[in-house]
DNA sequence: CATTTCGAATTTTTT
DNA sequence: ATTCGAAATG
């Protein structure tokens, strides 16, 4: 047979992998050393050099995005195309045996999928229903620990109480009394999917005989950020049989802070018997230069399992290192640079700002809003998150199951009818006393005499208005279904009216929620076949694939994003700002034992984003929730080789104080200056003893900042001018 | 019940 | 600084 295909264009690490013989293996791929393709060509590998059937292979990623790459790629290498392969999220997957199995998963047809904000405020009613102090229980906090539980496989009856632990007793409480209201309710979080999609398998022999026999074949992408459930997950479903192929890199395992297990990764090789580990090395992305810099970063990193990379491609140019001022400063220099990268033949989408947090994107936004370059932030809020489009929803989900009562706490009186906080309360607390649906109590309600004859009204006309909109949606399209609800809701009128005049685009979300809706087609022939009504399949997929983040409409520009959003990504020009420490690493990282690693990986992931040119900036003076803070350079900065930097305003050395009036040239700027000003200086100890002084001149406006020398004959320039005028 | 006001919080993100 | 949610007011 002719395999030439399949390796023609791989290196020889690549080869091996891709070829190797049936078994386990662990590919350690380092950051642009080819992963996607080793993992696509596998697969066409497995079906048509070992014979593996589409149907037999099980593929695994993290993101939705991913996965549509994946099958997008392996449509195109295979020649019959991934039909019958399952391709997908762990969620996905989960989601999708859930949905075929939900008689043995003891779920209701038709169970909906919560999202974390559907969760939060669940669980807010249920610390308000156990009459619990929301401000020293907050359910923020016990929410993401009922999902830590969950990450780790626990069932409320797994914790053990601990007796002087009030605290863990009441989140305890509080997960067996939210779990209870779920499953009442044919509610499923994101970690309950996995959860349950772990006990179905493990706890049903038969199904698990079933797709041990069939997914003779499991791959499993950025392996190093799989948390304890997942690896649990492929695991059990692995079984003695099964082979496994996972991908990942430990030193870009940055998802530790939501239940990552870089431990897989050893774990692994222990549990897996005799699996083989192989190492990508050669990096395709970066010059010799910025993947110097990454590795001397990472190197400081202890416990790794060890790699170095290195590539062919030449040094490329040196890492420019910029000490801005201020975030502004800062902002400006990033714009000037974008803008010569342009003027030199280049293009704004190539280039690309990340940063630690999404705070710091405001800055950068000014200035390129001011200098008028094109530009995109990723992250923030999703299609499917919207407040517009979930109240719609809401609509739909109690239509299709009326004890949904997340549904029905947001549908409710929105838009308001008359239906208050005293009105819900004692719907709740009827719903609560017997043990009812929010929506059953609510029709007890309007028989009660505790309600006044108004709110009893209110109510009454909301269950007949949810009534007549299923009598109405009955055999519509699920366009029309849409339509239907969000005219007779009130929901349109309701946002045609508040966003009258303004710039807002609520209504434009609810006429792409129905143009969304039209273009909505079911992509699984499995669920269709196991009779999934089309609306359900709809509302898992707002909730599984909540959407991009910013519409993603095809305008280039400079691309600026959180390092985390970043992983996976790749630029010709990359900026990396913001470093100081105290910001990255974030000043929360410093003590925890590990937390500095994850932030130091991060740094990785940020370096070897870079293919052409990286630059580096921090800020000495950064306003942050309105006041200033002046922060030393992160110490990632010194972890790099300095021969790799350069460093764009090296600090100037003045040796004698400035002169009134003299005119001085600091780095790229001259500044007039008439007068120093040392009535408004500021001094911090992590200058060591320097002085922060303002001085303004008549046509520009400068603030400078000195240290004197230990004699304090000497001063040393350490910043420079901000240009911009007052 | 709706509007206003005041106070607390404020890494990172997917599903 | 800004935002978001809960108490206080009309």
């Amino acid at each position: 047979m002719d395999v030439s295909h399949l390796l023609d264009d791989l290196n020889p690490a690549q080869r091996e992998a891709v070829s190797a013989p049936p078994g386990h293996y662990l590919v350690l791929a380092g950051a642009g050393s080819g992963k996607t393709r080793v993992l696509t060509h596998r697969i066409a590998w497995l079906n048509e050099v070992l014979g593996v059937p589409t149907h037999g292979i099980l593929s695994v990623t993290f993101t939705n995005k991913a996965a549509g790459e994946m099958r997008h790629r392996i449509d195109l290498q295979l020649r019959n195309g991934s039909r019958g392969m399952w391709i997908g999220t762990f969620h996905g997957i989960a989601h999708r045996l859930l949905r075929l199995h939900f008689t043995e998963a003891r779920l209701p047809d038709g169970f909906q999928v919560l999202d974390s904000d559907d969760q939060l405020r669940l669980v807010k009613r249920v610390v308000q229903g156990l009459e619990l102090d929301e401000g020293k229980f907050p359910p923020k906090q016990i929410a993401w620990w009922i999902n830590e539980q969950k990450d780790e496989g626990r069932r409320p009856q797994h914790i053990q109480p601990e007796p002087n632990d009030d605290w863990l007793e009441v989140r305890r409480r509080c997960y067996a009394a939210y779990q209870e209201r779920c499953d009442r309710a044919g509610l499923v979080d994101f970690a309950e999917l996995l959860l349950r999609a772990h006990e179905l398998l493990r706890d049903t022999p038969a199904l698990l005989s079933h797709y041990r026999a069939r997914f003779g074949q499991i791959l499993v992408d950025e392996f190093q950020d799989t948390n304890a459930i997942q690896y649990a997950f492929v695991r059990v479903l692995a079984g003695d049989t099964g082979q496994v192929f996972v991908v990942g890199d430990d030193d870009q395992a940055i998802y530790g802070w939501r239940g990552a297990k870089v431990e897989n990764v050893q774990r692994f090789l222990k549990d897996f018997p005799g699996a083989q580990t192989i190492r990508l090395e050669q990096n395709y992305r970066s010059t010799a230069n910025i993947l110097g810099a990454a590795n001397a970063v990472i190197a400081h990193n202890p416990d790794r399992i060890g790699k170095q990379l290195w590539t062919d491609s030449g040094d490329g140019e040196a890492i420019d290192l910029y000490a801005a001022y201020n975030e502004m400063d800062e902002a400006r220099y990033m714009v000037e640079r974008a803008r010569q990268w342009v003027r030199d033949g280049g293009s704004y989408s190539d280039v690309a700002v990340l940063y630690r947090s999404n705070a710091q994107s405001r800055a950068m936004e000014e200035a390129l809003l001011a200098e008028q370059v094109p530009y995109r932030v990723y992250g923030g809020m999703r299609f499917f998150e919207r407040a517009e489009i979930k109240d719609t929803l809401a609509y739909l989900r109690l239509l299709t199951n009326r004890a949904d009562d997340a549904a029905f706490e947001r549908a409710v009186n929105t838009p308001a009818r008359g239906i208050g906080d005293r009105t819900l309360d004692e719907v709740r607390r009827t719903a609560r006393a017997q043990q009812l649906s929010l929506w059953e109590a609510a029709m007890l309600c309007t028989q009660s005499s505790a309600l006044a004859a108004r709110a009893r009204n209110a109510l009454a006309s909301f269950i007949t208005l949810v009534g007549q909109l299923n009598a109405a949606v009955g055999e519509l399209e699920l366009k029309d279904k849409i339509d239907h609800v969000l005219v007779h809701s009130g929901l349109r009128e309701f946002y045609e009216k508040e966003s009258k005049g303004q710039l807002d685009s609520r209504t434009d979300n609810l006429d792409e929620l129905v143009s969304v809706a039209s273009r909505f087609v079911r992509s699984d022939d499995e669920e269709a076949a196991a009779g999934m009504s089309e609306l359900v399949a709809f509302l898992s997929y707002a909730s599984l694939e909540a959407g991009e983040g910013q519409a993603q409409a095809g305008e280039e520009g400079v691309q600026l994003m959180t390092l985390h959003s970043a992983k996976g990504l790749e630029f010709p020009l990359v900026f990396l700002v913001g470093l100081e420490d105290g910001l990255f690493p974030s000043a929360r990282s410093v003590d925890e034992p590990g937390k500095l690693e994850e932030e130091r990986r991060l740094a990785y992931v940020g370096i070897t984003r870079a293919r052409q040119k990286l630059v580096l900036c921090y800020a000495e003076s950064r306003r942050i929730h309105g006041s200033d803070n002046y922060n030393v350079p992160s110490r990632f900065l010194r972890e790099i080789p300095k021969d790799l930097l350069n460093e764009v305003r090296p600090k100037v050395q003045v040796s004698r104080p400035a002169q009134l009036g003299a005119t001085r040239s600091y780095g790229q700027a001259a500044v007039e200056v008439p007068a120093l000003k040392l009535g408004t200086n500021v001094s911090h100890p992590k200058f060591g003893g320097g002085v922060v002084i303002d001085y303004e001149g008549s046509g520009a406006h400068a603030r400078v900042q000195v240290q004197f020398d230990e004699a304090g004959a000497k001063w040393l320039v350490l910043a420079y001018a901000n240009l911009s005028p007052q």
